[in-house]
DNA sequence: ATCGGTGCAAATCCTTTGCATTTCC
DNA sequence: GGAAATGCAAAGGATTTGCACCGAT
């Protein structure tokens, strides 16, 4: 199985690597379609699975799946009220476990270190 | 709005407490269904949802979202291949961030910390 | 020429929701 | 008694998939 480079799986790494926000794949597709008018939805789904796959880019779980191009360790804090995320640098450095990058269940490709909370606006707009 | 505890919220907290594995809500729905035949998946997410946003329980996020009944700090390694999931104590003990619960950015009121790779069992089982 | 990738649309499947009814306080 | 929670079923919405066609190597 030889992996070919499309230009619409190009696009979309080129897309997120220029980017510092943390698209869904919807929010994804809506940008490529200016650039690629044809382009379908599933395309755009299976290429973010396939670049998250490779370690290419970084799929942030959330209630919906969000997508970093900077593949740079770092951390990410999610707004619980208005989804919106923001990177964290320089977190959790000196994590030998980060850097070891094994443990005894097995070997680790990857990691995502999500906080949860509510962001500064949202702390303001709201009382619940 | 005054909390009501009633017993499917009861048993639903109780079968997280109990058990070591990360059910899912459908996991969790199988089981609660064999104590309490009449409850609802509804009733089931209504309830995940009401505890993690209350902090008695954990949210964590993956593919499809698996609930843990333990909330000491720990993290979780998840395999890409198999989808189980370990948990991972003392890591990043030392991280003040993860203590503090407080950033620019807003106040933390919880972290995933989720290690993707494969475990040993499926590292044996394959090789792509 | 080959076979992986794409576009399209339908299918899946997890999760949420509206509403009448039941339950806890 | 009254607000909150439940059960049911339908709706919603993100993601996946089958398949015929296209295009990169």
């Amino acid at each position: 199985m030889i992996e070919k480079i499309t230009c619409q799986k190009r696009a979309i790494l080129e897309l997120l690597q220029s980017v510092k926000t943390h698209p869904t794949a919807q929010e994804v597709y809506g940008s490529i379609k200016e650039k690629l008018p044809q382009i379908s939805k599933g395309t755009v789904y299976r290429n973010l699975k396939f670049l998250a796959k490779k370690g290419e880019i970084l799929e942030i779980f959330s209630k919906v799946s969000h997508y970093d191009g900077d593949i740079s360790l770092h951390a990410h804090f999610v707004c619980q009220k208005c989804d919106k995320i923001f990177d964290i640098f320089n977190v959790c450095r000196d994590c030998k476990i980060l850097k070891r990058k094994k443990i005894k269940f097995g070997k680790i490709q990857g990691y995502n270190l999500i906080f949860y909370g509510l962001c500064q606006g949202c702390q303001k707009s709201s009382k619940n």
